[in-house]
DNA sequence: ATAAAATACCGCCAAT
DNA sequence: CTATTGGCGGTATTTT
């Protein structure tokens, strides 16, 4: 597999049918805005990844006025644009500020109404960490359901008793309304964002990027609430759960769809549809992760290793461990149980015959 | 390290 | 008519 990084540029995926439309994007930003939770938006719409097959965005940043916002660190941010892209974005961010939830904050002029209007013409609304609360100050809340940061998530309750307030969770989806939990949370929300609208390919790629897990478990699976499913995304969920429990045993593709009680094809098609790559892959990818929690947490021979995670063999786990990770399971171990390690670990390419001969 | 056998994957298409 | 299914066969990848 040819890492994707080089690949000539391949058509662009359109916007599945019935999935809503997200292409131009606006963030709007004000006096105290977090910086962190701003550059989410960027990283995720802001940048050109058609070369990996992810659609061009088009991200707007918009202040109330044009011109500097004072970030919560004191730097200042330079906003192109004042609110009017917000009139034409399929997706509203709106990015907290050091006082979101300050009872005594007042949006800036416009934003409540600019977010209203938004939502009345049927467009998607996005908040990060505490700016479920510049939301509910909006009125868009009103009830719905959302999250925020645990640190806030009673005094949202408190303060807007008309929100349901779900913590425990990464993001909350209700109708157009999109809120997700602390800071990073936000990542995993855009990606849920463009998961829906271009499916989980896209979504992987861009992870992938940002090397970051394609997809996080909160403390419970995301809470998404939705009147009329659109796309279930979790049949497969028990089946995967099932295949979790069994890495050990031989896991073929036609036990893993005749448990899903599928035609292999059909299973396999799914499969992609909900996952965003093949059941085979998966399954290695498992495998491989199970290898490293085990070699971090045991020290059991990688003969052991290999046979506890389903490889045939201890070559098989090398060979598939080193192709996923770009260090041998023996480095990785060594890099995990030294708690100063006087190396850094392997890079590929670089020290690895060295270390093949090291170790082995 | 290589070769041969076995699986998995995916586009195509006819049949629901 | 459209959407989905699942069999087939060639290619790619994995396993032994």
């Amino acid at each position: 597999m040819a890492p994707s990084a080089a690949a000539p540029a391949r058509h662009l995926p359109s916007t599945r049918r019935g999935a809503p439309p997200l292409q131009r994007i606006a963030v709007i930003i004000s006096d105290g805005v977090a910086p962190f939770e701003f550059s989410i938006a960027c990283e995720v719409f802001g940048i050109d990844r058609t070369a990996d097959g992810v659609p061009r965005f088009n991200l707007d940043i918009c202040a109330p006025q044009p011109g500097p916002v004072r970030s919560s660190i004191g730097f200042d941010i330079i906003a192109p644009s004042g609110l009017e892209p917000v009139e034409h974005a399929d997706l509203v961010i709106v990015a907290p500020v050091t006082n979101s939830a300050d009872p005594e904050y007042r949006l800036p002029p416009g934003v409540a109404e600019a977010l209203q209007r938004a939502v009345a013409r049927g467009a998607r609304i996005a908040g990060f960490c505490s700016a479920s609360f510049l939301l509910a100050r909006a009125g868009v809340l009103d009830g719905r359901c959302a999250t925020t940061h645990w640190m806030y998530a009673d005094l949202l309750r408190e303060q807007y008793p008309q929100v349901c307030v779900e913590p425990d969770v990464l993001y909350v989806e209700d109708g157009p309304i999109f809120t997700s939990a602390g800071t990073a949370a936000g990542i995993d929300l855009c990606l849920h964002l463009v998961r829906r609208s271009f499916g989980p390919e896209v979504a992987n790629a861009i992870a992938r990027r940002m090397v970051v897990p394609p997809h996080r478990e909160g403390g419970q699976s995301q809470f998404v609430k939705t009147p009329v499913a659109v796309r279930p995304a979790e049949t497969l969920a028990p089946l995967l759960d099932w295949a979790i429990e069994r890495l050990h045993e031989d896991l073929p593709v036609v036990r893993l769809a005749k448990q899903a009680s599928m035609s292999p094809r059909t299973f396999a098609r799914r499969f992609q549809d909900e996952t965003g790559t093949s059941p085979h892959t998966w399954v290695l990818v498992q495998r491989v992760t199970l290898a490293e929690r085990l070699l971090e947490s045991s020290d059991a021979p990688i003969e052991e290793i290999a046979s506890r995670c389903g490889f045939g063999s201890a070559t098989m786990l090398r060979h598939h461990f080193t192709k996923l990770r770009g260090t041998t399971p023996t480095a990785y171990r060594r890099t995990f149980t030294c708690s100063v390690p006087d190396i850094l670990p392997p890079r590929p390419g670089t020290h690895r015959s060295h270390e093949l001969t090291a170790a082995g």
